[in-house]
DNA sequence: GTGGCAACGAAAATCGATTGCAGTGCCGCC
DNA sequence: GGCGGCACTGCAATCGATTTTCGTTGCCAC
């Protein structure tokens, strides 16, 4: 106890110790072939012995370089809220795994009220060689106009015309598109879309659904119009959302839902209400997250490969720490057909 | 383009457009009443218009802390195992959402393959101001070794023996007490342990499991001794090891898991081998991770208060960050009974 | 004995901020 | 008019490393 929070040795006290210069100590540690061999090794015996680490704030601040990559999570649309998405906190562990391996640390930061300039303010502090912005968000401008001046960033999300940063994410569109397909394919006419389409990945993925339904019309009059109800990011955001259709008497046989969040708790609106899935209601959801395979009945979805975007962000961010400017990358999303869209008997 | 990657703005660059020392800016950009208002403004505006941002490398090198929070986590017992435990991903996030809210910023280190100083090299490199630990592994004694000495560290896990450390978890010997009286309360006698009791947590909640069945064989002496099956931490860990029990002719009628996952995971290989749950065999699990809700049928588990957690994780930090020696702290944990533990027709 | 080369190690500059201390100038008061 | 004091401002040291520069030493050959 009477040792605690003694200040750190540093170099000087090392170099003290082994009788040579602060410089000797420096090359010793970082293997110089500057220092006669035997220097060296009573250096890192002595530096051994008194327990010394080289500080990374001053050698970061010397070589201006950190180690370290940021992750940025943006929160712009729902201030507050915890994110507790499964997917997103998995894709977290994901980068982490990426980013230890290749010798790097991971700097994890919560943007809870975005201002005019959040992203330039943490790219300015250089607390960080690169960063990964998850989730555009409503941040597209900032990202837009930062992208312009920094390389070392990716970020995940859909790609969106106009946008010229770099993004890794999975083709939204292409997957409701699939999901939609597969609804009508399935005998579904009246279907709503559950989310908020101003969200950059959720706009898309209204988009594919929007675009499947609208062809299908041409062929097929009894197919009802897209409709999207909005809902909001808390626990219970679909479960009201639901419960309000419901009751509005609204007619509808499937529910394609943003997420697969949104989806679960969809199912249980739709449950409590006492219609049957997916005898009375179909209901897709998006992510295959590992609960989707566990809901009663099991959840149809949109699967993505979680290890293999991570994998893909870190690898194109380090390409891009390296000077290459790297366009986006859109990953394939498949669709994954489970119980709660079978055709109705 | 052409624009990119140019070297940022420093402090000295400020203070030469407005004409004054760098002390002046720095004194200005912390609001420090000794700068004339007046200066104070044009100062600000050309910081503003330059898009300066104050050099956090700098700054934490002279001030000697990095308003940052390291959160370790060891593997030590599975090594190159990417981490996907729903339980602690999300306790990550939380962690993220606490250590936001006190404007400190998290720095997320996995530790692939713990050598003897792991945790000194972490700590001595001063990338943080206080750390995290998230569980023991099998780290125990590198923990104890550096608690002796460095004040601002907790630990997230089950409080042993003898360890000094500040750990922050939840009772997890009370916990499989519950379940397992819960299951022998509803007519089950043979009760299998799944999980590796060499892990600390584990150890803890066999430890739980195993008390509660010998007390209750003094009375009853139908009731099976104490049994473990250790588990692998991968994908089909349980899975593979649950389908060994039954091809081994093993006789049991519930499973007490070590965690919702292994939970999850059993539930498979019991649907798939012909068995019912609950009717031939119950199964608890610990955790009560979203999915635990949802799976079919609903995992009976021991819920742990997340949010309270986490936040409790860091108020501790930060109390012994600010010099105070608390004692470590267990949390209630609660026995949610679903049906996979339904008490057999 | 001396020139020259190789091998080493120390001094000092540097990274970009913060801050104690030492002015400087101006005002007011006696 | 002189002086104390107040309100600012700037110099320079400091944080703990890395790295360039430069001076020294030892050794060998001629």
């Amino acid at each position: 106890m009477s040792e605690r929070n003694k200040p750190a040795a540093t170099m000087a006290d090392i170099a003290a110790a082994a009788g040579v210069s602060v410089s000797t100590v420096s090359r010793a540690l970082s293997g110089s072939p500057l220092v006669a061999s035997a220097k060296v090794d009573e250096i890192l015996r002595i530096a051994r012995e008194a327990g010394y680490v080289v500080n990374a704030t001053a050698r970061n601040l010397r070589l201006k370089r950190t180690q370290t990559i940021g992750v940025v999570i943006p929160l712009a649309h729902e201030t507050g809220q915890p994110l507790t998405d499964p997917f997103l906190s998995q894709m977290i562990i994901h980068l982490a795994d990426e980013i230890t391996l290749r010798g790097y640390g991971m700097f994890l930061q919560k943007v809870l009220a975005p201002g005019r300039d959040w992203l330039q303010q943490l790219i300015g502090s250089g607390r960080a060689d690169g960063f990964i912005v998850i989730g555009q968000s409503t941040e597209r401008e900032t990202l837009q106009a930062v992208s312009d001046r920094y390389l070392p960033l990716v970020v995940w999300g859909g790609q969106l015309a106009g946008d010229s940063y770099c993004t890794v994410g999975t083709d939204n569109r292409a997957g409701t598109r699939a999901v939609t397909q597969h609804l009508l394919d399935t005998g579904r006419r009246r279907l709503v879309f559950l989310g908020n389409p101003q969200l950059p990945e959720l706009g898309l993925r209204f988009a594919g659904y929007a675009e499947t339904l609208k062809e299908a019309a041409k062929h097929d009059a009894t197919i009802a119009p897209p409709r999207s109800v909005s809902v909001h990011v808390t626990a219970n955001g679909a479960y009201d959302a639901v419960r309000e259709l419901i009751a509005d008497g609204v007619e509808f046989d499937a529910l394609v839902c943003g997420s697969d969040v949104i989806a679960v708790s969809a199912l249980r609106a739709l449950t409590s209400a006492g219609l049957k899935v997916p005898q009375d209601v179909a209901v897709a959801g998006y992510d295959d997250i590992p609960l989707a395979a566990q809901t009663n009945p099991p959840l149809t979805t949109v699967h993505q490969d979680l290890p293999l975007a991570a994998g893909t962000l870190v690898e194109r961010l380090f390409r891009r720490m390296d000077g290459h400017d790297l366009p986006s990358v859109t990953l394939a999303g498949d669709l994954v057909v489970r119980e709660s869209t079978a055709a109705v008997g």
